[in-house]
DNA sequence: TCATTGCCCATGATATCCCATCGGATACCA
DNA sequence: TGGTATCCGATGGGATATCATGGGCAATGA
């Protein structure tokens, strides 16, 4: 799982180390780099391994093919993906179309989110992290935690 | 997986390369190429590899998977299906009556959509995309996501 | 014969490989 | 306990391979 907060420089090459705890989340799947996308509600950029992304491309077979829902479904999660592959040292290199979207300069903040983990200018995710926090303080959010029994891995 | 989108340039010859990352994922197949078609209900270019237009053929065959509307569109698909070998470089020539329901000119845009991806007038893509993105917004488009293949999640 | 298609090579831009360095954290030793 | 050695991850930079693209030329077919 992909988890805790790292901050890592983006070098004169456009090329960012991926944390290493995160590549050893990543390494057993076959292709070794990631999947990155920009984030529908805040400015960042979501990322996942492969295999995450063989799931969604699942669900998206259950939908008739050639279907306008299939069409939209798929197009809405592939079409504005990128697959940054590792080069030798673990490091990606951000396409200028996500630099803009998170406003990412030389520096670049990978934050877990379990199954995913997202791609922040530091300075944006310090003040979304501060309102979510305030945001969820007020309306009081909890969350309901699923039984074992299933296998959760 | 077809993942990303890829402008290409289609040269005088009427010659654009298939993007290199799509290339790797047919490298396996058989047919060292694509197979492409005109979409049903867009100005754009349907296409995938030959192990997919089989996948699609077996699908027809058997009933429960299609109905008898998806039989009859299966079949008129594969009546208008190009097959367009790449050459020693990856690019391939794209037949003047697929140009034309694409409404391309000398440049082509490559969008992946898993197991297939199309091939667009970059400026048409680009506003289906975002029609795309607000009819599934709108609709509140959702995937449920499948469990992993190892136990739920 | 001409037009088209497929093969081959050249080119520029970019990404990838490979190696060196640096710093922090830990392990080790006296 | 203090000091040093070692490891590992992050970073920088030069050399090389890959990709998209353009053009020449030969094989093919009408």
């Amino acid at each position: 799982m992909f988890i805790g907060t790292h901050e890592n420089k983006v070098d004169r090459k456009g090329r960012v180390s991926v944390p290493a705890s995160f590549r050893q989340v990543l390494a057993p799947q076959s292709f070794t780099g990631i999947v990155a996308f920009p984030s529908y509600r805040a400015p960042a950029i979501e990322a996942c391994g492969m295999s995450f992304m063989e799931r969604l491309n699942q669900s998206v077979a259950e939908v008739d093919l050639f279907s306008e829902q299939h069409d939209e479904l798929a197009l809405s999660i592939f079409a504005a993906s990128h697959q940054l592959p590792f080069d030798v040292d673990g490091r990606v290199i951000l396409p200028a179309e996500l630099i803009e979207t998170a406003g990412i300069t030389d520096r670049a903040a990978f934050v877990g989110k379990g199954d995913m983990f997202q791609i922040w200018e530091p300075g944006a995710l310090k003040q979304h992290l501060a309102t979510a926090r305030d945001r969820a303080r007020e309306k009081g959010l909890t969350l309901s935690l699923r039984p074992k029994s299933g296998g959760a891995s």
